[in-house]
DNA sequence: AATTTCATGTAATTCGTTACATGATTCC
DNA sequence: GGAATCATGTAACGAATTACATGAAATT
């Protein structure tokens, strides 16, 4: 019961399963570290926190600082609250990351998904970014059957709309080949049914996403932004 | 007051502009020829089409078939519906088209502009595309001091999403510079305050958008899809 | 005759935001 | 000591979806 959200649980859960944070962290994590997906606000992430909790997934401690849970105690002072994982919560992120439903070929879920890939089984990763690709070549060929049958009724603005918004999902497609092809290359020989299920993974093996020219250069000249 | 939607309810009027049209068929453009821009469902479309009746900017007309129309008076049977701008509409959806807040930059309020450009005035088309571009900028920027805060501590997986999405942003922001370009290059001479306000556009004065090989061959193996 | 597609709607529910309210901590 | 930022929450609202309910027209 009280099938809160999908996308922001999950989120909330492999965040915590990395650290135990407070809300206020988690949100800044939700909103830069992982990709570009989405900005969730307090007003979502806190009341969202509160039911995992009640759910037993995840528990609140007081502010690690000994001087914070000291000032706590003294007064009915307000602390800052601490979210860890409790077992069950990791049990049930481990079950989430291995569903493979259809949403999880959608926009924002598949961002989600893929965000957490460092924590997913091979096999799992291999069926999202399959189910993601023939999920946008399915849209890819609606786009041309109506492009096809309406192309003529439309203005030239309409028409490189259209044309800009497939180019797009081609170029993500595009992007999907080659991600699939090198966790097929990282796959190497032996891969049978029993994975090596990577729960606890701290080695540096991750199959090796393909190099692309990092033109991401530091850029020293803005730091934290205004 | 009653601010419905935004974004829907400018589509609309907008596609009632063209031509009067059905509940269904509306959809249907709203879904399809509109670039890939968000599907909405009945459940949000009937009720919206009620409400911009109720503000005076539609009429809903008996289906204009004969038939159809014996028919619904014949019994109380219900006809379809056609909606059409009135005159109050078409004054509001103009005023919508010159508005040029800071909503109009966000993705999908965005492409909803952007679908409409043919019925757009020059200038407003520039505002929109210059605030659209600086938009994104600022989010590049953001995402790169993001990133070189944080690179370290991210995984492979996680790097690369933020790579392809960033990658994605620059690539729009090329393709506003070329947009940007050629409708500075249709300006041409002489566009002082007395533009020719192309209300009632039918001439094929577009500005001539940077063209684009069309890779988009018909593809024969499906018309109608599925 | 049956199925699909066209066509219109409503009620309940989900997801998430904004605005508000409060207070602690850090930096200048 | 004042501003910014950190930190936690709630209530009211908004936008849109899903599932439901209905029925006509076209196709097979």
């Amino acid at each position: 019961m009280s099938r809160r959200s999908g996308i922001l649980e999950f989120a909330v859960l492999g965040l915590l399963r990395e650290a135990p944070m407070h809300g206020y962290e988690l949100r800044k994590r939700l909103n830069t570290s992982l990709g570009v997906f989405r900005a969730f606000s307090y007003g979502t992430l806190y009341p969202c926190l509160k039911t995992l909790v009640a759910n037993g997934w995840l528990i609140e401690e007081p502010g690690s600082a000994p001087e914070e849970a000291l000032a706590a105690s003294l007064a009915g002072r307000r602390a800052k609250i601490v979210y860890r994982l409790t077992a069950a919560g990791k049990e049930h992120f481990e079950e989430l990351l291995s569903h493979t439903g259809p949403d999880a070929w959608e926009d924002e879920h598949f961002a989600a998904r893929f965000a957490f890939f460092g924590q997913t089984e091979r096999e799992v990763r291999m069926r999202v970014l399959e189910g993601r690709r023939s999920r946008l070549e399915e849209r890819l060929e609606k786009m041309r059957a109506s492009l096809a049958r309406t192309r003529e009724r439309l203005d030239d603005y309409t028409l490189e709309l259209q044309r800009h918004g497939m180019e797009s999902v081609e170029r993500e497609v595009r992007w999907l080949n080659e991600l699939i092809e090198s966790e097929r290359a990282g796959r190497d020989r032996r891969s049978g049914p029993d994975a090596p299920a990577l729960h606890d993974n701290e080695s540096g093996e991750t199959g090796g996403l393909p190099r692309h020219g990092g033109s991401t250069r530091p850029d020293p000249s803005d730091d934290t932004a205004k």
